[in-house]
DNA sequence: AACGTTGCCTACAACGTTGTAGAAACGAGG
DNA sequence: CCTCGTTTCTACAACGTTGTAGGCAACGTT
């Protein structure tokens, strides 16, 4: 049932190579040859073997892309404009999932690289930089700032920028006692800690104190960890009157234990996010958030892969920052009208 | 820096077969020649070359995955539950995203299938019967009811039944003007056709009627069209005291729709979901819905993919039914407490 | 008429792997 | 010492594709 350049270079009464050229679009082929030959690749149905052309080119045409979680919503999107930007250059993606957990992240970086994939997007939670060291082979670009100095291409955001941003708006609301939900032990969580910077920055530009009674450690990143992160501050007695959570889903958790509470956002507490899932746009109330551009980080990564592969695979490791801005929503402002 | 086995085998001062032997675990090799090759594999770094493997085996140890939209959080954890599925068997899968478009799934049915992949599991949405008709090769197995008495292995669930019990939940609540979110013209979305039955049904053994003002259409199962239809229901006059909506990503956009009208959920008007995704147990209020059981079907679907592979490709497609359940959450009933 | 150029096509080898067939070494039984 | 079976290993071919080298016409130029 299926047939192969041989099949169908028999039945068009030509060379396998001829066939081939066809397949591949050769100049020299004399129309009704070419001709002879598409009907006869029409009629038995034939497609190439994938393997086998890659074998010979030494190309495969799939990259990966290795995320945490599928189900996060950040990453869930950030995966769709991955697929949609590597179609622009015929790529086909794997998506890998470690579960954040270092072993797996190990095993993606160097085992699933092998020879099945041309390249990989990275989005690493747990992997240090020691890990990537020793890698030979596989071009990857790497999301976020978990490690430092690697080797890798990289595309970032301004986090520390971003997170002094949201909390200075915070700020300007009139809001004095700030609270920050997320942070982690720096060993891990990169980005936990550079969104504490730029809380701790803005907060000290304006005078105000840093305090880490203030400050709730989330182990995940999910909307139960911003639960009962925000009900751990609710019972401390120094009730804030503002959240900055380090993503959106901690801030919906946030938003649920504050809705629990009795307490109104942003009447009560206004709650900030990070991320700008679709999930707070349409959250009640609508969720205040630093949106960076993922379409456009997606498409700076598989910009950054496809030179390396085309490219110098030696040249220096390039890190490209990718643009963000703020979504001033309900959760810091009130009624703003239906949203769409 | 890439090795293979021949440079192995050099190294090792062995055949290239006894390498390849020693890789793939074959029992009658010298304890000492083993040593040796690993000792060998380990300096090198060598990995096999899966390309070359799978030309030669006819396999290549991946599946595809495609689904309409990755950023919709049903597929987005279905997605999750696959990959897990999958990796018992030693599978990576593909993830492909069709944007549920016909021409789209088309090219997924028949054109990435060609021998990248050993087999497909699909989840269509706007496919026909007839354009799965002419596919030889690739197993696959279809999830959901789109393409009725296809050739192919499919994964359901009970959609008119599940929609019947959680609309009798309305029924029992006392909820009596009962409004549906989420009809489609049937040539598309069997899914929307078979959950519109069960609501009938339902409505017709309480002895309600049945009334076309009370069902809205939405074009896209998206947050915003549960807005839109929501919206829509508003102003017509007959004000629902419930709604059944087809998806939970429906629902969160009527929930939106519902508070920005100033109505109370679940006082005013009652509201039920469809999916179980996560967002709906951390919203305001958390969502009623039903939860059909996600890992199960991504197993059975792996599972069906699996015994197509091994056994008998000619043999009678099979159906397999996953279960659901009911979960009743505060957008029916009043406070249940904190969540986690 | 002899020559080089171009267009069209083919034969062959190679990509890296594994299945098959069989050779070499070894021990056990006669 | 010979035979037989088992263990251990190797040589070869093949999976389906494409790059390279080259052959053969047909053409235009000298």
């Amino acid at each position: 049932m299926r047939h192969r350049l041989k099949d169908v270079a028999e039945r068009a009464g030509v060379s396998v190579k001829t066939v081939s050229n066809v397949v591949n679009g050769y100049v020299h082929v004399r129309p009704d040859t070419r001709a002879r030959v598409e009907e006869a690749i029409a009629e038995l149905n034939y497609r190439p073997n994938l393997s086998a052309r890659h074998l010979r080119k030494g190309r495969t045409g799939v990259i990966a892309l290795a995320v945490p979680e599928l189900d996060i919503p950040y990453f869930a999107e950030l995966a769709r404009y991955v697929v949609t930007a590597a179609a622009d250059y015929g790529w086909t993606v794997l998506i890998d999932q470690t579960g954040g957990r270092r072993e797996q992240e190990r095993v993606v970086a160097s085992g699933i690289t092998d020879h099945l994939i041309d390249g990989l997007i990275f989005s690493p939670l747990a992997l240090t930089a020691e890990d990537l060291a020793g890698l030979d082979g596989t071009p990857m670009v790497l999301l976020g700032e978990r490690v430092d100095h690697g080797p890798a291409d990289r595309v970032v955001i301004d986090n520390v920028t971003a997170a002094r941003e949201i909390t200075d708006h915070l700020i300007q609301l009139g809001h004095r006692r700030i609270a920050a939900i997320g942070s982690q032990r720096t060993d891990e969580g990169a980005s936990a800690r550079l969104r504490l910077a730029g809380y701790a920055e803005a907060l000290r530009a304006a005078g105000l104190t840093y305090d880490e009674a203030l400050v709730a450690p989330a182990p995940a990143w999910h909307r139960a960890d911003g639960a009962a992160a925000m009900r751990g501050l609710l019972t401390t007695g120094v009730r804030p009157d503002a959240v900055f959570c380090f993503n959106d889903t901690l801030a919906l958790g946030a938003l649920r234990a504050l809705h629990e509470a009795g307490l109104r956002v942003p009447e009560d507490v206004a709650v900030v996010g990070f991320d700008d899932i679709e999930d707070g746009r349409f959250s009640i109330p609508t969720l205040s958030t630093v949106a960076p551009d993922k379409e456009r980080i997606a498409k700076l990564a598989v910009e950054l892969l496809a030179n390396r592969l085309d490219g110098d695979r030696a040249a220096p490791a390039k890190e490209l920052k990718a643009p963000h801005h703020l979504e001033l929503r309900e959760s810091t402002q009130t009624s703003l009208g239906p949203v769409s």
